[in-house]
DNA sequence: GTAATAGTGTCTATCAGACACTATTCA
DNA sequence: TGAATAGTGTCTGATAGACACTATTAC
């Protein structure tokens, strides 16, 4: 069944290919994700993951793509990057027969410079709590939103991907406070270090320190730019 | 950037997109996958994972697409399916810019009838050892089943996955005989059944029983078709 | 000194892993 | 009876989680 014919496409059209991010960020007020306002049909006027198509003879590869995307709505150029999956049907997209690789990236919030552009009339953070905005995204973003918001929850449970949710530089207390977050539940102090330990992820900045009205922080940093390590028991 | 024209594909050429599956099933010899040898260009010859076109006026969705394509391959129905993910650049396929949505599914052999059509001229079970095989497929389907393996193993470690591997009704001998051969090592059998207790995802067959020249087994059916448990612990 | 947060130490109830034991069939 | 596999019980060393303690700064 594979490749029938030389020309594929006379016999098979192709079906509309986008890529879209749910990009996330931690602020005061909880996980927020970056949408864009459409400013052409279909869903004029509605908010959106931010997303394009990819460009065939630019686009080197499907992360070439999502990174273009990412850049020209944030100017954010390397934060954490993963795959969620494809969501594809012939309903989603009144145009046809489409399908949307999307990718959630992980960024710290006051690194992006939210630009507007192309067929968008609005750009900004939303919180995951704003039930009103979540459930009425355009295309089936809902859906694909919430796909990646649980994906990620899991993944607290169990990895070491918070991490990307903060600066480059960080104290011990802060990371905790991020999973604490993004949990919704308080952890223990000693066994949170201890777990952290385990997984060799981060490592202390020689000399730097959080300066307050207290003891001084020491301040790490991840071993290695984009790696995620597993526990092997839950948090 | 998103949409910028209401005939987008005149300024954005499409993507090729396929859907491809790895089909495992376990044996005597150890975890084995459903190639296809290739009876077209590109890649005349190859052994390829089973895989074709999307239908864009057949296919509802993409799992349908996928289901299609394995129905067609094996004749199987209803295994065990996931989404692998997406693979896309715009060398991976010599006539152009192509992406792979990727599946793999999970089923018992002997109820597999492999059958050849299309432009496939043989369909047949590998051993993923067989490193010559794997090195040697068509695209870049060398990286894809390897994502799919390692997935695969992963699994293994803290879900029931495995048990998709088995036929319908099975002894929790056997389904510990299958992690074994899936971990590559020898598990305690009173750690094992608790392990698989607390997670109540299997229940007894009344009064069945698996006979032979010693104790009768229990046999076991899954509780709901197609839903995976978690352990909370590495196995 | 106090307030505040960083960072470490200890103790205990729990439980995973190791292992042994009992159970039930066939021959 | 013995062989073979099913299924359960027990014991112990390791450790997760709770909690308390010490450390270091600003004021």
């Amino acid at each position: 069944m594979v490749e029938a014919m030389s020309n594929p496409e006379d016999i098979h059209p192709r079906p509309i290919v986008s890529v879209d991010l749910a990009i996330f960020a931690l602020t005061q007020d909880g996980l927020e994700v970056l949408l864009t306002k459409r400013g052409a049909e279909p869903f004029v006027g509605s908010w959106a993951l931010p997303g394009g198509w990819i460009h065939v003879d630019e686009d080197r590869d499907l992360e070439t793509a999502a990174q273009r995307v990412l850049t020209d709505k944030t100017g954010v150029a390397t934060p954490y990057f993963e795959q969620v999956g494809v969501f594809g049907n012939t309903t989603r997209d009144p145009r046809g027969w489409s399908l949307s690789v999307t990718y959630m990236a992980l960024i710290t919030q006051n690194a992006v410079i939210p630009t507007q552009g192309g067929n968008v009339t609005d750009v900004a953070w939303h919180s995951i709590s704003d039930e009103a905005t979540m459930a009425s995204l355009a295309f089936d973003h809902t859906a694909i939103l919430k796909a990646a918001v649980t994906r990620l929850r899991n993944k607290v449970e169990y990895t070491t991907l918070p991490v990307h949710l903060l600066p480059e530089a960080f104290t011990l207390s802060e990371l905790q406070t991020v999973y604490e977050r993004l949990l919704g539940r308080v952890l223990d102090k000693s066994a949170f270090r201890k777990r952290m330990a385990e997984v060799d992820f981060i490592e202390p900045l020689a000399g730097k320190m959080r300066r307050g009205s207290n003891r001084p922080a020491q301040l790490y940093q991840l071993k290695q730019a984009r790696s995620t390590a597993f526990f092997d028991r839950t948090i």
